[in-house]
DNA sequence: CAGTGAGCGAGCTTCCGCTTGACTT
């Protein structure tokens, strides 16, 4: 072999190799192949911060592969991507596999195009060290900020929780989010509506007053002023305005609009953004960028030309303005943009969809827009109001890109042009008669809680992440329980109603329910703590420009100004000293709230945090008499729970009664409420009540559950049986944990639901096991390829 | 799916950014 090319990725790898022939084999390190331990800090603090890498664990066999393939190479080309992370792959490749700086090649590329690939071939560098020691600055600092802090949470508030640069941030936009809705007091106001006639009377016109009335006595009086009022058309403004579309995908607006359009997690866009990019239909999945390469504008270019023709063409090239951006890659886009479509499983056909018509977008022409504005003059007898009605039109004079797209809004609150539609034919000083008028009570609404796809634009906008760690970070913060995504239903709100109709005001009552919100991001009450413990003793680190400020000092790394010992220094030592400080004297947390006091016995009843989750407490802990403790149930919080509810948490777990000499225990788990028996649990149904259950139900529960139980004991029984030979081999039938199956030659064959496992016969069992070799052997002979 | 929640103390938990494994009854 006489060329070595190491790149990041495995699809990336098998494409490259059918650019470069034969003389070059392409390999994938999957990334980063070296990581401080995470077992320990690995940073040698007194040694001038030096960090101690080792291979990370799941990597060891393919370095041991890339070692051997080393030693066959003439030349080793370093091609990891062109950012501050890419560059410390490639020096710690060339550290771990031994290569010699003077020798080996670092070559850099952003689209993969073999122009592009060529043309790096030919400028290949050495390391750039002060990009690589700005990413070790980047690691040593996160290592520093998690693994300090990390402890004095588990020793000040609960065990295995965590605080980070990047989630402690996120889990503060949650949690001010909450709290400033908590503090918001909605208003009401009163929007007035009204319907207007052409002289003929042929035309209708719909209008809403220039202002709205906060009271509804202001409102009603207008109305009544309505009557005797004459209306004409009092100006005509015309305007034509322009739409241009919005810019490629990157990693996060896809998440946002595939929230938005196609209701995906962010986690579930990126794996089936991962599918499609496996596959080869779209670019890399991971990116910043906005750019296009050359060869991608050329093709949208003709695709859209083809398709509308060239007066919908106007070739874009979009800048970034997000913080921090690397653009390493291209955006995201299809790799052949005459593929409309793709055959793939729904969701996959779906995103693709997406990806195709924002790119195809991007690369058309503005759209062109008539805007229209009427005013609609009022005149009492004693002459003309202050007040007019607007009608506002909008038509569409040139599509341009919105033929192909249109890029949704997270606004949820009602649009002030609602009724933006095609106007009529009106003319200037055009009288106009009032056929009907309506003020309708609105209540103005809080600011809406955060999606996981909106806290993602929030944090790209705050520079606080990248591309790889949006959708890790949402689960982080999920999974520790700082926050949940739940649906919330709306509030009823009353809403009066003043119609004027034939010259009388009618009022009447309409029942709203406003502010229901769908899969959006609540603080927890441990979310709450630790966020209060954190802004409290580490301001700094919590504060939303703390990254922005460490981004500049890597980039003064990165270009050679700043030692990055130096800048980690600087960091450290003030937040070590407030880390001591903060251990030894801050208090525990608890997050505690005296609920009340329990009736019939006069203890108190405390809500907090404890060692394995929230529980409330009835009793004082100095108290000669021990405190009873109880676990809280799912959707309960510290803030809300009521006393009743707390006091209710008591009765369980709850010994029903004796059966077969052993209690029976009635309590709700993790899975629901269930019957504990001889050390078996037994889920409740529905419609049973664990605070109300009888022991005679518990003993029914426990005997159905057993009855299911022998039944399929029996079943198991039976297998695995033989059902015959095939070519001399034996066929045997059994069921697994995923359903029946067959076992032919150390195979196994899933049944279809159809055929019994129990009554299948030889012929069908032949048929199944033959089929299924065939399907097993094409598949390896598609991997080998 | 329990028990736990004070305190004793062993031994565990934790960061952010790169990237995909290989598990089948």
């Amino acid at each position: 072999m006489k060329n070595l090319v190491i790149v990041e990725s495995p699809t990336k790898s098998k494409k490259i190799e059918q650019f470069l022939g034969a003389d070059y084999t392409v390999l994938s390190s999957n990334g980063h192949i070296r990581d401080l331990s995470k077992k320990e800090m690995s940073i040698d603090i007194e040694n001038q911060y030096e960090p101690e890498y080792q291979i990370t664990e799941s990597q060891h066999k393919l370095v041991a592969d890339l070692k051997r393939a080393v030693k066959e190479a003439e030349t080793v080309w370093l091609a990891s991507d062109e950012d501050r992370e890419g560059e410390a792959i490639a020096w710690h490749l060339q550290e771990t596999l031994k290569l010699d700086p003077a020798t080996t090649k670092r070559i850099v590329f952003n689209e993969i195009t073999q122009k592009a690939i060529l043309n790096a071939i030919e400028h290949p560098r050495t390391i750039d060290m002060n990009l690589v020691d700005a990413q070790q600055a980047r690691r040593v600092l996160d290592r520093l900020v998690g693994y300090e802090i990390s402890p004095i949470l588990w020793s000040k508030i609960k065990p295995a929780l965590s605080a980070g640069r990047v989630q402690s941030v996120a889990v503060r936009l949650i949690v001010e989010r909450e709290e400033e809705i908590k503090k918001f007091v909605s208003q009401s106001y009163f929007r007035v509506t009204s319907e207007f006639l052409s002289p003929s009377g042929k035309m209708q016109v719909h209008a809403e007053l220039s202002r709205r009335f906060d009271r509804q006595e202001e409102a009603a009086a207008f109305m009544e002023g309505l009557n005797g009022c004459t209306f004409k058309v009092e100006s005509i403004d015309t305007k034509t305005a322009k739409r241009s579309p919005a810019p490629p995908f990157t990693t996060s607006t896809l998440q946002q609009e595939a929230s938005r359009k196609l209701g995906f997690s962010v986690a579930r866009t990126m794996q089936i953004a991962q599918q499609l990019y496996e596959n080869g239909f779209i670019t890399y999945m991971r990116t910043d960028s906005v750019n296009l390469s050359d060869l991608a504008l050329e093709m949208t270019r003709d695709e859209v030309s083809y398709m509308y023709g060239d007066n919908y063409v106007k070739t874009r090239r979009y800048q970034t303005k997000t913080k921090g951006a690397q653009e390493a890659h291209e955006a995201i886009r299809p790799t052949d943009m005459s593929k409309h479509v793709i055959t793939a499983e729904t969701p996959q056909r779906r995103l693709y969809e997406l990806i195709w018509k924002r790119t195809i977008a991007s690369q058309m022409a503005d759209a062109e827009i008539e805007k229209t504005v009427v005013d609609i003059s009022i005149n009492t007898p004693d002459g003309p109001k202050d007040d007019k009605f607007i009608c506002q039109g909008e038509q569409v004079r040139f599509d341009g890109f919105l033929k192909v797209y249109i890029e949704s809004t997270d606004d949820e609150e009602l649009s002030d042009n609602e009724d933006v539609h095609t106007l009529p034919k009106l003319t200037q000083d055009m009288p106009l008669t009032l056929s009907m008028a309506k003020a309708a009570e609105h209540h103005t609404q809080h600011a809406p809680r955060y999606t996981e796809a909106s806290l993602v634009k929030k944090l790209e906008d705050l520079g606080i992440g990248r591309p790889s760690t949006y959708a890790p970070t949402i689960s982080t913060i999920l999974k520790r329980e700082y926050v949940i995504k739940e649906d919330r239903e709306g509030v009823p709100v009353d809403c009066t109603i003043m119609v004027l109709k034939d010259g009388k005001i009618e009022s009447s009552i309409r029942t709203e329910k406003t502010g229901s919100e769908k899969g959006k991001l609540f603080p927890t009450d441990i979310g709450t703590v630790v966020n209060r413990f954190l802004m409290e003793h580490f301001a700094n680190i919590m504060d939303y420009n703390f990254t922005a400020t460490v981004e500049r000092d890597f980039d003064d790394i990165a270009s050679g100004k700043k030692e990055w010992r130096k800048v980690i220094d600087k960091f450290y030592v003030p937040f070590h000293k407030n880390i001591k400080q903060t251990q030894q004297n801050s208090q525990r947390t608890s997050g505690e709230r005296l609920v009340g006091v329990d009736p019939k016995t006069g203890k108190k009843v405390y809500a907090k945090i404890g060692r394995y989750g929230t529980l409330v407490q009835l009793g004082d802990t100095s108290s000669e008499e021990k405190p009873k403790f109880a676990s809280m149930k799912k959707g309960q919080s510290i803030e809300t729970i009521t006393l009743e509810e707390a006091l209710a948490l008591f009765q369980l777990p709850r010994n029903v009664g004796q059966f077969e000499n052993d209690d029976v225990i009635v309590s709700i788990g993790k899975f629901g409420p269930y019957v504990r028996h001889k050390g078996l649990f037994y889920s409740l149904s529905k419609n049973d009540d664990p605070y109300e259950i009888t022991l005679e139900r518990c003993i029914e529960i426990i005997r159905i559950k057993r009855q299911i139980e022998d039944d399929k004991a029996r079943l198991r029984a039976q297998f695995p049986h033989t059902v015959g030979d095939v070519e001399g081999y034996p066929v045997s039938a059994n069921i697994g944990r995923y359903g029946p199956y067959l076992t032919y030659r150390s195979k196994n064959f899933r049944l279809p639901k159809e055929i019994d496992p129990l009554t299948i016969t030889i012929e069908e069992a032949r048929e199944i096991v033959k089929d299924g070799e065939q399907k097993t052997s094409r598949g390896r002979k598609k991997k080998a390829q």
